[in-house]
DNA sequence: AGGAAGATCCGCT
DNA sequence: GCGGATCTTCCTG
């Protein structure tokens, strides 16, 4: 298993959210190593993305992570029930980051469903960005961690062909005025493990 | 010091 | 489709 280096992180956040795409997140932890494909991204770009946490400039204790090197994870708690995971992307002091949606399982199928607790099929297991966080065993530990070193990394994979690729206006950022229309959730396409709907426009070569 | 809103999920109607 | 759960974070006064 080839696990990604730092350089394959340090681009902005649209372009590591589609490349991303098709990559393995691994968590081995002491209940037994998980993994899945991630089938579901989200960019967050910087300062002038109003749906960014980073919007403005605004740095914070939360946020933090966001301003440093690339290749790392920004974990944070919200709705007062649910975790999210974010890769951190471009270079130190540029804050942008890809929020990770969904992913298929791939390997500890028994400890997801032991964690999320509710019945449902394997496909499903991390589909949607808390429920993912909760499946794989990320919480507020995690945040800063580096993706290139164990215990949670993520490795290499056949890049996914652009066919198979769509592209949608993000999830819950109705807020966000102008930035909210931009299309900057990636998915596969085919993948029963996708949250919502998966239609909408492909990518372009 | 206080409050509002949030990159969500699930169960019920 | 709607609303409740639940709490951190950040902004305001």
């Amino acid at each position: 298993m080839n696990v990604l280096a730092r350089e394959f992180y340090r681009r902005d956040a649209v372009r590591l959210a589609r490349a991303l795409l098709g990559k393995i997140v691994v968590h081995e932890t002491r209940e037994g190593v998980v993994a899945g494909r991630i089938v579901e991204t989200e960019a967050y770009r910087g300062p002038a993305d109003r749906a960014a946490h980073s919007y403005g400039g605004r740095r914070t204790a939360r946020n933090e992570v966001m301003y440093g090197p690339p290749g790392h994870a920004y974990v944070y708690f919200i709705y007062g029930m649910h975790w999210c995971l974010n890769v951190v992307a471009a270079e130190t002091d540029v804050p942008e980051a890809v929020l990770l949606r969904a992913l298929e399982p791939i390997e500890g199928i028994d400890v997801m469903r032991a964690r999320r607790g509710v019945a449902t099929r394997d496909e499903h297991l991390l589909r949607g960005p808390g429920n993912l966080c909760r499946a794989l065993g990320v919480t507020r530990e995690q945040n800063g961690h580096d993706f290139a070193a164990s215990p949670l990394f993520i490795a290499d994979a056949s890049p996914i062909p652009a066919s198979q690729i769509a592209r949608t206006p993000r999830i819950g950022v109705d807020y966000a005025g102008a930035d909210a229309a931009r299309p900057w959730r990636f998915i596969i396409g085919a993948s029963p493990s996708v949250s919502g709907k998966n239609l909408v426009r492909r990518v372009g070569k």
